[in-house]
DNA sequence: CTGAAAGCGCTTACAG
DNA sequence: CTGAAAGCGCTTACAG
């Protein structure tokens, strides 16, 4: 274990510059007064030497260290990359570091990360919790005075600021169109994994008007836009139709897939995120069903390729780069103290056609 | 800007447990010795206090943060994104944290973020440098101690550990396929930027037998490869076939491939890298030109979405993840103090074929 | 095994 | 405007 040969420190510098180590850190850390002579010599005396600031020791006595933590699902999904891409570009604007951690949607790996974030004294931190319930983490991290945004899901009743998309509205025009076309039998794959019930239960719920959608988490709100449109159409919603892969796993997608296809056919899948749409692709392909000539397709999340196959497929597109910054910009507000309460930025989508959606016969 | 209310710290536990903050640091930091009983007090201690670490103070003694930088091209790339997974695997399973940054493939903001991670006094590095030149900042953070590990790409000369890829057998093997199945006008494009020369000039003394390709950037090693396959099955390279886009941009890549199009066409399409990949489905698509049946494509780096378009596209993978995992264990050596000679690890590629090459009629 | 003291590299009141 | 001194929260020799 070499130890690192230590640079120059504001005590070298000040001693060449003939001046306090007061003074040196006044000039070198750019706060309180200074000469202009005493500041030319120090800034000499530091050049000559190759001072290089310990942001270490600085932070230990401001309680700052212009860093914040993330707690991503997965890093390495298109989904994750471009929300961190936004958040990084932001960071950078403004001088920021940035620790970025995944949670592999595990609540233990996601306590672990904050816990590490916690004790290398994040400013402030990003999450996108992977569970609604459970969040004394968090709790306990505000109640330590940091200030924590959550994207694209969030923890029931927690008092942090949040970043998403309309969910909702994006499935329910999604849908929509394919009701429009004639669509009858849509089918739906999605995460929609719930400890409380099961899908016949919130489509029950929701066609009755009990259900509040605010909180829930992404597939459900996508779920619920799915049933909207067909409750505007007079459409009564087949349960059967909206199959539950359980886990953010492409192969659990392409499973309930074919299930789907083996019974009576859908003319058209809505698939819920990027995961469950790689899952269906596969097994589209696998079973050579062609697109859109057997069955329409529309998915939640724009992906590069869906421009380079043939034919595009349709998307419903969240603007990913953009919920990153703004959960950036709102977590650098509420480090430079910002106290309102929680703020919810719900960002639009728009629905890109590519030519995988036909209206039917 | 509200000051981070301060959690408990060894002293308060000390006080606490009624030890001294020596005793009490020397339990809560699992170094040195302490009898059974003061453990159980200053543990009783610390948990009661809710008692959590400042890692900023101990790094500033210990003088490590265990914390390593990464400056990759884009994090939202897959490419990069992947490496970044193989990385953050590594460090998390040893409790190290990531620092993320971006160069954009600029050097000034390569410089800087170098630059950042040092002031933020990682343990070490692990960058994708964006020119083969200009390495000062590197030669002085390791003059500094701070290793690097280089990904991807090398700076010539630079005294640092490298992972990459066997980037000439990988096309050479694509190429030579090709060439086998009849093709004898094969497109490449890549980004093949140099300051010294032309694809011209490094066609004709690659074929003089005048290159040495271990320290190229990634896209000549390539093109490396693809004329050995073309000597190797004794047929000249046509430099006109061999497009530079300049810059690793999908848009510079379409306009290359339009090129190659509208004059005397290839049969078939070597592209060097996933953006190339990108911007020549793209400038495919928009000709309506059908794989394989007009044109045989095969590309370096495989993308999730090679398997869903019919046909599936052909591709030279690349083990992304391991890349970074090897990357991040070579780093964690040197931290650990190994100080062997700089190491080259060079990870092998295979081909995977999905219907996109086809002989030639 | 334990404690008193010094110190990591800075910033922050406080006098002057 | 400048300097001497204290201190951020830890760890590290050094006595005992």
């Amino acid at each position: 274990m070499s130890k690192r040969k230590s640079g120059a420190t504001i005590a070298d510098v000040a001693r060449l510059a003939g001046v306090s180590t007061a003074t040196a850190g006044r000039v070198l850390g750019d706060y309180g007064y200074s000469s202009g002579e005493k500041r030319e010599k120090v800034l000499a005396a530091a050049k000559s030497l190759g001072y290089r600031p310990n942001l270490l020791a600085r932070s230990l006595i401001t309680g700052r260290t212009r860093t914040i933590g993330v707690v991503a699902g997965d890093i390495q999904s298109p989904f994750y990359a471009s929300i961190l891409r936004g958040i990084s570009d932001v960071a950078e604007r403004h001088g920021i570091g940035l620790i970025i951690t995944n949670s592999d949607e595990n609540l233990d790996h996601e306590v672990r990360s904050v816990q590490l974030l916690l004790e290398k004294q994040v400013d402030g931190m990003i999450l996108s919790p992977c569970r609604p319930d459970g969040g004394e983490h968090l709790n306990s991290a505000l109640a330590l005075g940091i200030p924590i945004v959550q994207i694209d899901r969030q923890v029931t009743d927690l008092e942090a600021d949040f970043v998403g998309v309309d969910n909702r509205a994006g499935a329910r025009e999604a849908i929509a169109r394919l009701l429009h076309l004639g669509h009858r039998r849509i089918g739906m794959i999605g995460e929609l994994e719930h400890p409380e019930w099961t899908i016949a239960d919130f489509v029950a719920q929701t066609a009755a008007g009990h259900m509040a959608s605010e909180a829930l988490f992404p597939s459900w709100q996508r779920l619920h836009g799915y049933i909207e449109a067909h409750m505007e159409a007079g459409l009564a919603v087949d349960p059967l139709l909206v199959r539950q892969a359980g886990s953010y796993s492409a192969e659990a997608a392409e499973r309930q897939i074919q299930i789907l296809l083996s019974a009576e056919r859908p003319t058209a899948i809505f698939t819920a995120d990027g995961l469950m749409t790689a899952g269906t692709m596969a097994a589209l392909g696998a079973a050579r069903i062609s697109i859109p000539a057997e069955l329409s397709i529309i998915c939640f999340d724009d992906l590069d390729w869906m421009g380079f196959t043939q034919p595009g497929i349709d998307a419903v597109v969240q603007p990913r780069g953009a919920m990153g910054e703004a959960a950036a910009q709102l977590l650098l507000d509420r480090i430079g103290g910002k106290s309102e309460p929680a703020r919810r930025i719900i960002l639009g989508t728009r629905i890109i056609s590519r030519g995988s959606v036909v209206a039917l016969g």
